[in-house]
DNA sequence: ATTATTTGACCAAA
DNA sequence: TTTGGTCAAATAAT
């Protein structure tokens, strides 16, 4: 199976879902741009990340969102702690302070910060307990004015998905690839189970080293992709039941050329 | 009743 | 001592 096959499949159920979801405002006359919009990018977003994937067995960084402006992602490790865990960190500005990236958090604590007139919120993994997911995030107002910019900062990997995925695995007991499945109706699902990502437009996208910083150009349709096999594409857990069973993915036919 | 958020206290690092 | 991050009791929401 190839690097990434996993996510590329996520990506493309959140597309059939969103499709889904498409089709029946459509055939309900709700056109509204609002319902509708989220709904096209999420479509466009999952197949292009999906398709990225295909054209890449060598994932690259951090994707942007379509909530948030194409605004540099800072991607950058922590100084080493004299030999303990090195935790990965990367900010992400979006105009919306609610931006969905698909996992579960709850508020910890919320700080008033010196040098900003806005407060900084604290969050943990909403797994953080029962399956010891240390993955946090702070997120902050930092600017105000033409429009509010909320920075996220992401510290840590996600565990809990790789867990609760094994652990599905493990009880259905057989060979066969299992790819949850959400999507039994098509009622509202909530924007935080749907990740959104966006071409990131001409903007350079700034990846800062420990001691040397890397700058790469990225044109109006290539899309950039998280390296972080976690990052930002877990499906939180559903109910039981609703899983789609793949033969093995190293069975795909891979034509990047002809697809 | 259970789960999530708020908010002052506490703590460690600078 | 100041500052930022986390804890945990109180409170709010479901």
């Amino acid at each position: 199976m190839f690097y990434g096959a996993d996510r590329a499949v996520d990506a493309l159920l959140r597309g059939q879902e969103s499709a889904y979801r498409l089709k029946t405002v459509l055939e309900h006359q709700r056109t509204n741009s609002v319902t509708i919009e989220p709904l096209f990018d999420t479509v466009l977003d999952s197949f292009s990340f999906a398709l990225s994937l295909f054209a890449s067995s060598n994932p690259q960084p951090h994707c942007e969102s379509s909530q948030s402006k194409a605004t540099p992602v800072v991607a950058r490790k922590s100084p080493k702690n004299h030999g303990e865990e090195v935790l990965e960190q990367y900010s992400h500005d979006s105009p919306n302070p609610h931006h969905s990236d698909g996992f579960s958090w709850r508020k910890y604590g919320q700080k008033k910060i010196k040098t900003s007139s806005h407060q900084r919120c604290y969050y943990r993994c909403a797994y953080s307990k029962d399956r010891s997911c240390k993955a946090r995030k702070r997120v902050q107002q930092i600017q105000d004015s033409p429009s509010s910019v909320y920075r996220t900062t992401y510290i840590g990997k996600h565990i809990c998905e790789v867990n609760a995925f094994l652990q599905l695995n493990d009880d259905i007991n057989n060979g066969s690839k299992m790819i949850r499945f959400d999507k039994i109706d098509h009622q509202a699902m909530p924007d935080s189970v749907i990740p959104q990502l966006v071409p990131v437009e001409q903007d350079a996208i700034l990846i800062e080293g420990t001691d040397q910083n890397m700058t790469l150009e990225c044109g109006s349709n290539e899309f950039l992709v998280d390296d972080d096999q976690l990052w930002g594409y877990q499906i939180p857990p559903c109910s039981p039941g609703n899983f789609m069973f793949l033969d093995d993915l190293s069975e795909f036919d891979y034509h990047p050329f002809h697809l």
